[in-house]
DNA sequence: CTGAAAGCGCTTACAG
DNA sequence: CTGAAAGCGCTTACAG
């Protein structure tokens, strides 16, 4: 029940050979390649037979399928969500298909999916990494597969990669508590390895030892992805219960901002009055708080298109050989107004 | 660069036909079909050599590309982040992949992405479809392709549908705000014909009729998709303009939620006290309000695996005549604690 | 200007 | 138990 008719119907309809109807109908059949009348004629045929072109067949015969493999930890996470619009919408100004994956954060998951896409014949991958997705990583650039890390890189693999400059966006946020004040700033961080989140942390580490503030009970970084809410909860109830009262906490990622507030309300605490808060990611929940809140905003739509651009960029390269780019895009502070 | 060795390296490797090789790796050769040894050696050898079957050859043999194409909205909003999420794990569960596409709920980009998925050789389509996308949706029946339609269907046409009972849902989300004693709700909804917004505007309709509140004027079904922020601010400001004050605002679906309570915040009102709240579909956003608000939660999981099912059922049906399948799946209305 | 033919990497009757 | 061969629907040298 698919597409039935295909190029050699089309011939035999109008008596030529199948050469000549893929030359006309792929557009290659220029500078008097084929004659006027016989390519308009082979035209009209396709349309009135409803002709629908083979991508698989084209692709297996092309060697390239025309499509990008896109690996996230989580397709219904925002941040992903809006990160896989934009992908797909360049990819799709490219004539590129975007297959999407999720690993839930899963290395093996990571693997798995790999190798789904491996054997669909993607042409090339934007991948998320996974905390120990390294190995998986290395396997592709050692059969040259041209791949582009996002949001997160391995420092030690030669790979393209396009990010933004986590040091910088949570050194600036952390400062900007600091200046509002705020002695006892806690930083809410997933437990992983995966170097965006050290960045993330060097920069509040380093922020507050410029400040003098520096402590290491400050630091929450248990949070475990797989229960991250229980993780949460516990998190700011061992805070709340300190002594010495904490007056400020960076949230570093989308999904640890929303928990980590959401109890913070729970147990009645006055945002920006008793606890000053800055997190990393916007949130259409910041808008609908009593008090709210500042962040640091992330290029999402330029880290999608910048991503699918060099992909495609080293795919349709001919020499096996190209430089790998590092893309360090730049995030924006959002400031409230009555901090 | 890609996975280079093929059958027949293995095949030549052994000395052995490509035929022996691909029953072996299929998992055909079973009862005595090929040796114990060879097929034993066969599966080394792969290994050793690793190889990596090409999955675009082996759909366009067989005729099948084991791929589903998902056409939504906009991956971007979460009901369809999360309902791309389930689909997706459904279908891999039965070994297919899918391939997603964005409509922004436009027509002609609808039926231009079903062109694409279509030389993408999928194997049947599950789609959220555009207002006047039934055109496209009768070509595909025509040619007897497998689809399933979630959230929106046509009821002029015969499809598998996978739904709520919008109906019901709004019927019953009015009738909660009537029996909080809210005596003028109004309704904002999109200005669209399609038929799950109808039902919504319908279950409304006759709450309020039994009810003895219905008014024309209390219903806002000018916004647009396109321009659906200042369609919702204007409606907000227009609203609290009227001398005769409304007191309930039932909103259709979550994006009009989540603008619409942001304008409500914006000029002051208070929630809950001065107008109570009912929305289509849960958020976020309504655990960090100082009042909370009730909502109509629909079955997004179950909604995605139900499509992925009735479509794989379909797609692997020998008869090319099926019964279609009309699945409505129950909502639940989720009440706050004072209203 | 056009056609005959090979081949991308598989699977599957068919023959032995 | 195994192999030779056809064919899925394309594209692309090659020959005329």
């Amino acid at each position: 029940m698919k597409s039935r008719v295909s190029i050699k119907d089309i011939a035999e309809a109008l008596g030529v050979s199948t050469a000549t109807v893929s030359l006309v109908l792929s557009g290659k059949a220029e500078e008097g390649r084929v004659g006027k009348d016989i390519a308009e004629k082979i035209r009209e045929t396709a349309k009135s037979m409803n002709y629908q072109p083979n991508g698989l067949a084209r692709s297996l015969r092309i060697g390239r399928s025309q499509t990008i493999g896109l690996i996230v930890a989580d397709i219904s996470n925002p941040f992903f969500g809006i990160l896989a619009l934009h992908i797909q919408e360049e990819a799709e100004r490219h004539g590129y298909t975007v297959i999407i994956a999720n690993t839930s954060e899963n290395d093996q998951k990571m693997g798995k999916m790999i190798d789904i896409l491996k054997s669909r014949q993607v042409d090339g991958y934007i991948i998320v990494p996974t905390e120990h997705g390294d190995v998986y990583i290395t396997q592709l650039l050692e059969t040259k597969t041209p791949l582009v890390l996002v949001d997160r890189y391995f420092p030690q693999l030669q790979t393209n990669n396009v990010i933004v400059d986590n040091y910088k966006a949570s050194f600036d946020a952390t400062e900007l508590l600091v200046n509002y004040g705020c002695k006892r700033i806690a930083l809410f961080i997933y437990k992983s390895a995966l170097f965006h989140m050290q960045e993330r942390k060097n920069g509040y580490c380093d922020a507050m030892k410029k400040a003098g503030l520096y402590s290491q009970e400050l630091i929450y970084n248990t949070i475990d992805y797989a229960h991250i809410n229980e993780d949460i909860v516990n998190g700011i109830r061992k805070l709340l219960s300190e002594t010495n009262a904490v007056d400020g906490i960076f949230f570093a990622t989308n999904s640890i901002s929303i928990l980590g507030i959401k109890e913070l309300l729970n147990q009645k605490v006055e945002l920006q009055k008793q606890i000053k808060i800055i997190c990393f990611d916007k949130s259409d929940v910041f808008d609908f708080m009593k008090n709210s809140i500042s962040y640091v905003i992330q290029p999402i739509a330029g880290m999608g298109r910048t991503a699918v651009n060099i992909l495609i960029e080293q795919i349709t390269k001919e020499e096996s050989d190209f430089d790998f780019v590092m893309c360090k895009l730049s995030t924006k502070l959002v400031e409230i107004e009555n901090p």
